[in-house]
DNA sequence: TCCTATCTTGAATGTTCATTCAAGATACAC
DNA sequence: GTGTATCTTGAATGAACATTCAAGATAGGA
């Protein structure tokens, strides 16, 4: 009879936002309420628990990742031009130095791998289908000549998502944007460039 | 007149691998008390707090992870060929599936960077000292005519040790030896032989 | 306009936790 | 052997937290 008021995406990017700025469990209900405009007790049931919370924001960080990289991979251009792109992009990320750009999903991985098998396997899960994605676009790469028949996408494809995960820790350390950037460039070199021959 | 009981450096290796299986803020003083076998008024007598406790593991930590260096670089062979079996070293930890085999530092950093700045400081600090370590390495290899003597050690280095951070954050989630063995072998080609010419 | 189903509110609950401290135990000096 | 300075013990303390729930508010149907 009386729907919800409340925007559940505005919510689910506003937890997001408040479990990367904190970590899962460092984040409070009360820093939820702040976050979120919603009272423990609509959380509860809207979500169950603060577990819940997170398995819903996580499926929303999903479903946002994955339009972004979409809209990152339009086919205009060749695909490791737009691949570069992507890289560069995820550079700039780095350097905001805004923790609610930072991935949710390795964030979460590194806090709660031992603690929570499910968790663990739904990070598990959307990572591996972010790293076959890339293997796609290396497939797609290929077949329009961008690189070598020979190449072994899955392999470029890890060492890709490998290299990403490294920049986006040394950019916990050192966030120089030369020096992320000349990391970036290697990178792509040793991934793509190489490959091509 | 009475000297404490119990040695410092198993204990502080004992509470190293406790915050390194449960995270900082989830290993409780229980916790802690059953790691070290100390209890909660001892460990605030010798370390003044929880986070006394982890600053003194985090030197102790970096103690070891130094003697551990040293000893993979005894000098008997070419340099980048003790860095190979140091890097193939690495993956073994990963794929022990050990949490103590882990990297603290990298653990500490995701948990805390945010929220305790001297203790980012100091994580910071001890992965730079590391990979200064390995830019030290380079040069070695340069004067020895292991590498090209236009090489950049400074950004090979920072290249290995992004390399090394992914490995590690893939490991969580595909603990595979050959998927593991077969992007350390492509980071050290990248790296190593590359710059060769 | 009134009724009722549903949502919202925020104080109350019970648990877990880091920290403290006073009583007890022990090694060393004399 | 005795005294004392120091260490060890573990129960007590108080704060912080996730979760619950009963009272209040509100939208839509009749």
């Amino acid at each position: 009879m009386r729907s919800a008021e409340f925007d559940c995406e505005k919510v689910l990017r506003a937890a997001m936002t408040a479990f990367m700025d904190k970590g899962y469990g460092k984040t409070s209900m009360q820093d939820l309420k702040k976050a979120t405009g919603l009272h423990p007790g609509s959380i509860y049931c809207a979500f169950e628990s603060k577990r819940g919370l997170l398995l819903a924001a996580l499926e929303q960080y999903k479903k946002d990742r994955n339009a972004e990289f979409n809209d990152s991979f339009p086919g205009k251009a060749a695909v490791l031009t737009e691949l570069k792109d992507y890289l560069d992009n995820i550079v700039q990320e780095c350097l905001s130095c805004d923790a609610s750009k930072a991935c949710l999903l390795i964030k979460a991985l590194n806090e709660l791998a031992e603690q929570d098998d499910e968790v663990q396997q739904i990070i598990t899960s959307n990572l591996a289908l972010w790293q076959q994605s890339i293997t796609d676009l290396f497939e797609q790469a290929k077949v329009k000549g961008e690189l070598n028949a020979q190449s072994d996408s899955e392999h470029l494809a890890r060492y890709f998502v490998m290299g990403v995960y490294g920049l986006r820790t040394i950019a916990q350390t050192h966030p120089q944007a030369n020096v992320l950037q000349q990391l970036a460039d290697q990178l792509y070199h040793d991934v793509c460039v190489q490959g091509k021959h």
